[in-house]
DNA sequence: CCTCGTTTCGTACGTTGTACGGTAGACGCG
DNA sequence: CGCGTCTACCGTACAACGTACGAAACGAGG
């Protein structure tokens, strides 16, 4: 980092940041509208690592410094992202309170948050600073509680098994991720990959001695997958709370 | 960034440098281990963001780019520390085979993820970047699988399932340390927190008729922490594990 | 003592976020 | 139309970062 370091300094100006657009217009035509689509545009293109406030105000065709006219810093920035892109998640699909019951509503949720997730690999990565709670991440909300209003849960059940499934979800997002971009930067398939390297493994794992772990990596690397397995601890949850329902 | 952006070139050599300590000692003294070990020790302290080439250098006692004749770079150092400290999940602790049934395993597992991502919160800001797989994972999967071997389940459920509950743990702990950090820089309790940003989103609530998760969303206000959270998804996920290894 | 390979590390570069303060445009008023 | 004032713009400058480069210092073998 340069002489940054500055986390969001004023939390209060950064609610009314997310809550009240200001679609102020200056001289030089820039909104934090556009500002914010031209960032989304570039971090889903090239990265986390590619957004820079220069290239952002390149892309909006302004001076760097002209951007700190109508967005505090970087950090801010971010914040508005997330939200922005946490909003769209149901965008151009069906919302989770009008794909079936509960269950069905919960497994949609899953499916969307893993796919938005793996779409702006970049939201996964960014360093988990503060909470967000702009106007995308409630509107979001509000639709994945649908499904699970009315079925009989207590006000924190819904909120913890919400929570619940979107772990599962964003954890698979990230793993997916993880691995698109080993595969990438690697020039390496799968196989190859673990030619060079499960030797070395497979030795190491005979030295330690570790059992269980060789025979279950084996049955993982050549059948595992981050969007199996999250369906597969999805069904095990699900499954856990049809059973709670039931029986009430 | 600065010249950077160098991921790491030879994932080949990333596998030795893990499986290989090599605990050259060179005319300065320094070691792999030293460099891990202070890196580790600055970061746990200070955070990510102060883990710095040159400060790890000063803490060391060497000019900075000593260190780069023992570590290729940030990167691979990074990975070194991710590896050991997931190595050191249960150090001082009960083992997960050791503690009880499968359930007991699988709830010590949890807490412990929990625990340990809370006390080294920096490995969970670190950008997904390649799957590492270095002595102390393998060491540490090994040992969690512990309480899932011959309780029924196939290879790969295992894997599934002790993915799971990793998932839950760990996006439990990225939520507390979120909190705990947003509550230090901001200075305010939650409550002074709520009163003065409560307003504003109740306001938006009513503006963009957000009905259930204004009731939600206060329940969780007043009662909701990431801990209990973790628990109840457990809960309904181990009750889902329970029944379908009765129906067997 | 000299030579040669290895390890150390001083210097320098390019890139980052943003503080600072001069400047130019818009606008109300005469 | 002229003029002061206020605001938005943005050129310049800076500190901090990761690390490439190559000279210097070192240990060992002749």
């Amino acid at each position: 980092m340069p002489r940054t370091a500055r986390p969001p300094r004023d939390p209060l100006a950064l609610v009314g940041l997310l809550w009240e657009p200001s679609t102020r217009v200056g001289r030089s035509g820039v909104t934090i509208g556009s500002i914010v689509t031209a960032a989304i545009g570039l971090t889903d293109a090239e990265g986390l690592s590619a957004l820079t406030m220069r290239r952002v105000a390149d892309d909006v065709g302004v001076p760097v410094m002209t951007l700190y006219g109508h967005v505090p810093g970087k950090a801010e920035l971010i914040e508005l992202m997330l939200d922005h892109v946490a909003g769209a998640t149901y965008a151009g699909h069906d919302v989770p309170g009008e794909v079936g019951d509960w269950r069905a509503g919960l497994e949609h949720i899953a499916q969307r948050v893993f796919e938005h997730g793996c779409a702006h690999a970049w939201a996964l990565e960014v360093p988990p600073a503060r909470p967000v709670l702009g106007p995308g991440v409630c509107r979001t909300y509000e639709l994945e509680l649908a499904p699970l209003d009315g079925i009989g849960l207590e006000l924190l059940e819904m909120d913890e098994t919400l929570t619940a499934v979107r772990s599962l979800a964003t954890s698979a997002a990230r793993w997916q991720v993880t691995l698109d971009a080993a595969r990438r930067d690697s020039q390496l398939t799968d196989l190859e990959w673990w030619e060079l390297v499960g030797p070395r493994i497979a030795q190491a794992m005979r030295d330690e001695h570790l059992p269980i772990s060789s025979k279950v990596g084996q049955a993982v690397a050549s059948a595992g997958d981050p969007q199996r397995t999250l369906s597969a601890g999805l069904t095990l949850m699900l499954d856990g709370l049809e059973g709670r329902l039931q029986a009430r």
